[in-house]
DNA sequence: TAGATTGTTAATCGATTAACAATC
DNA sequence: TAGATTGTTAATCGATTAACAATC
């Protein structure tokens, strides 16, 4: 498979955005120019990235979009189905379920767990939640390979081992947690202090 | 003020926390080696990322760990208070709100706003919910420079217009929305389909 | 003293930027 | 043809990695 930096790989999913918006207002092409103006980037980025997806431009036209979708779709993991389990169902893991985006990027949220039992046996934006002790069960079931976390810190490593036993092979942590997981398991994780910190020290050196 | 790139800008909170925990177990010293075994980083890394904090660390005991953690919250800009408000208190705005990490980062959210009235006029998790229309006015009178975006994607540009409006200098765009914004005007995409990329990228590349 | 850890210098690597040729 | 846009090659830049000296 095709070695990308991460940099080229967190533009690729919003040149597809603005890909599937063009085409939905019926344009079939789109110039390098034209979504550098759109995203913020510079031109020449834009040109180096969509050169990496192997679709070939036609001067003063631009590229095809109707090619270059399936394209960026492949190259950042879209195309394939991955079957995925929610591990609370608080504030920020309701919100995940209702996140419309998942399903276009090929997430698959079978099932939530949750320890309170009032938010069990019901279903939250389609996906059936269950309660944590079914947890381990139901993930070996589902034949579900990545864990969304989103519990309370404290219960963070718990319920990830219990993903783990269940056969995940992939945890997107979006507690602050420290997981200590066997190395096979890989392990995302979506900080915000982490963002936070980028963001301060943009301002900062804006107003520098 | 010193300038980053985001890489080490994204490491600087994870050693922050783990420098706080190690501390608050009484432990006076933080060997560089013991940093990168708790964060999955190679040693050379922190060494690197810590010297550039200033501090001067002793062969065989490692770094001060007093000395170490203001120096990073220096650097982070989590030693100055940043007013922030917060567009839209759904599930995720109502998530962010119980966040706790943002006080200690400096970032005050000093109020939220809604469209929806049985959402007004309380106050959740600390902060008092106003009706979306006394936005600008409010934003304005608090002198808030940060503005939060987690109002529906339809509806973002014109809350954060808004939010503009009233002497907003930043935005956080948690919104799959594209602002359209005057230059000056510092925006920071929130964006979970650039994560989910990633992540599913590195799961392919592990599986390869 | 021996050994672990920090600090420094150089090498490597990859991403970004620049310049310009090729093409429609 | 003229001009805009893509494609390519080279230069620059910064981050990472490696090797080893300095220090407690």
């Amino acid at each position: 498979m095709t070695k990308f930096g991460t940099n080229i790989l967190q533009r690729l999913p919003l040149y597809l955005r603005t890909l599937q918006q063009l085409q939905s207002e019926g344009k079939a092409y789109a110039s390098g120019a034209q979504l550098a103006a759109t995203l913020g980037f510079e031109s020449i980025v834009v040109r180096k990235d969509l050169a990496r997806t192997g679709v070939r431009g036609t001067p003063r036209l631009g590229f095809p979009i109707d090619r270059l979708i399936p394209a960026i779709e492949r190259l950042i993991g879209a195309d394939d189905e991955t079957v995925a389990v929610l591990g609370g169902v608080g504030k920020l893991g309701s919100a995940l379920l209702s996140y419309p985006g998942f399903r276009k990027q090929g997430i698959l949220i079978a099932a939530g767990f949750d320890a309170a039992p009032e938010r069990c046996n019901l279903i939250l934006s389609g996906t059936p939640i269950f309660p944590v002790h079914t947890l381990t069960e139901t993930v070996s079931r589902l034949n579900a390979k990545l864990g969304i976390l989103t519990v309370p810190a404290d219960q963070a490593q718990r319920v990830a081992e219990q993903m783990v036993a269940g056969g995940i092979r992939a945890i997107w942590n979006f507690t602050p947690a420290q997981l200590d997981l066997p190395e096979e398991i890989l392990v995302q994780r979506e900080d915000l202090a982490v963002s936070l910190a980028v963001l301060l020290h943009r301002i900062k050196e804006r107003n520098a």
